[in-house]
DNA sequence: AAGGAGATCAACCGCCGTATT
DNA sequence: AAATACGGCGGTTGATCTCCT
C-alpha cells in the first residue's frame, strides 16, 4: 500500500542551528555522494537531523553557487517588478536572481523592501498605492503610486495571455519540439509566464542586443536561471517584462559584461539608495508606457517628469 | 556601560502537488 | 483509484545582532 518510506521516522531528531560540525558532516555527503533521498541522507551521513531540515540548510546556506550578502541594486529592482507581478511567489522570483535563494529574497522583502514601498505609499501586498498615503502626499506621488500598480498589473494579464496562447501552440506542436521548448524550468512555478518572457525576449533581440543574454542555452544553465551576470539580468528582464527598452538598462549591462572593473562601479551605486534608484523604477514602468508598441488604456503617461517629480518625493 | 527596542535572518512548521506503490 | 511518501513552497518564529537612549 503507497510508496514505501525511504527512511524511518525517527524521534529525539535535533533541531534548531547547525553547527559547523554538522555543516561539514553535510558537506562532505552531498560532495561524494550526492543527496538522493533526503530522508535517508541524515541516517548515511551520520546527522541526528530530519531530511527536510538537511535540505533546508543545503538549499539555503550550503549549497556552493549561492552568492551572500548585499542585494545590489538591480537585484532590488528585479523582485520589486517581479514581486508585483507575481506576488509572494518567491521560488519563482528567485529563479531570476542567479545565487539567491527564495529565502533569501524573502527575507531580504519582509524586512526592507516592503518598509521602503510602504514608505513611497505604495501597498507592498497589493502594489496598489495606500489610500491613506495622504499627508504629504501630493497627487504626483499617488498618481505615479497608481501608475506604477496599474502597469504591473497589466503586464501580468498580459503575460498570462502570452503564456496561454504559447502553451497552447506548443501543445499544438508537441510533435516538433522547438528549439525554445526546453527552456521552461521545471523547477520554476513561472511556468504562466516563462514561455512568455522568452517569446517577447526573442521578439526584443534587436532592440535589445545589449540586454539579451548571450543565448539562452547559457541563459538557463541547470538551474534555469539568467548567466552569471547578475547586473545584466534586471535590464534583459525590465526589458522583457515591461516590453520597452529600459533607461539606463543598457548602460548598466554594457559596463557590466565589459566586467571587473565595473563590478567596482556596481558596488558604488549599491551605495546610493537614492532618490536616482527610486526614479530609476518609475522611469522605466514610464518608459514603458511611452514607448511600449502595447495600448495601455487611458491612463497613458503624458507628463514623464511628474514621475520624476514623484520619484524624487519619495526619497 | 546597561537595558530596551527594533532589525535581521536561519530555521521550523504546515500545507500542497506530484510520484510511487 | 486510493493511500502514502517525498520534495518544495510560503508563512512564521525565535535567537541573535545592532542601534538608540
Amino acid at each position: 500500500m503507497g510508496r514505501s518510506p525511504c527512511c524511518e521516522k525517527e524521534a529525539g531528531l535535533k533541531k534548531g542551528p547547525w553547527t559547523p560540525e554538522e555543516d561539514q558532516k553535510l558537506l562532505a555527503f552531498i560532495e561524494q555522494h550526492g543527496h538522493g533521498c533526503w530522508r535517508s541522507l541524515p541516517a548515511k551521513a551520520g546527522l541526528r537531523r530530519c531530511g527536510k531540515s538537511c535540505r533546508l540548510r543545503w538549499t539555503n546556506y550550503l549549497r556552493p553557487d549561492i552568492k551572500r550578502g548585499k542585494f545590489t541594486l538591480q537585484e532590488e529592482q528585479t523582485i520589486i517588478q517581479l514581486h508585483a507581478l507575481l506576488g509572494n511567489r518567491w521560488s519563482a522570483i528567485a529563479t531570476h536572481l542567479p545565487k539567491r535563494t527564495d529565502n533569501e529574497i524573502k527575507n531580504y522583502w519582509n524586512t526592507h523592501l516592503k518598509k521602503r514601498l510602504a514608505k513611497m505609499g505604495i501597498d507592498p501586498v497589493t502594489h496598489k498605492p495606500r489610500a491613506d498615503a495622504g499627508g504629504a502626499s501630493s497627487g504626483a506621488r499617488y498618481r505615479a503610486a497608481a501608475h506604477l500598480s496599474h502597469t504591473a498589473q497589466w503586464e501580468s494579464a498580459r503575460l498570462e495571455a502570452e503564456a496561454r496562447l504559447a502553451r497552447e501552440a506548443k501543445l499544438r506542436a508537441l510533435a516538433s519540439p522547438p528549439a525554445a521548448s526546453g527552456l521552461e524550468s521545471p523547477t520554476s512555478t513561472l511556468s504562466f509566464s516563462e514561455s512568455a518572457l522568452f517569446a517577447a525576449g526573442a521578439a526584443h533581440d534587436d532592440a535589445h542586443a545589449v540586454l539579451t543574454p548571450r543565448s539562452y542555452g547559457e541563459a538557463f544553465g541547470e538551474q534555469h536561471r539568467f548567466g552569471d551576470d547578475a547586473a545584466a539580468t534586471p535590464g534583459f528582464l525590465a526589458g522583457v517584462l515591461l516590453d520597452c527598452p529600459v533607461a539606463g538598462a543598457e548602460q548598466r549591462f554594457a559596463a557590466t559584461s565589459a566586467d571587473a572593473g565595473v563590478i567596482e562601479q556596481q558596488h558604488q551605486e549599491e551605495e546610493e539608495v537614492d532618490k536616482g534608484y527610486w526614479s530609476s523604477i518609475l522611469n522605466m514602468v514610464n518608459s514603458s508606457m511611452s514607448s511600449s508598441s502595447s495600448s495601455l488604456t487611458s491612463e497613458a503617461v503624458t507628463d514623464p517628469a511628474m514621475y520624476l517629480t514623484a520619484a524624487a518625493e519619495f526619497c
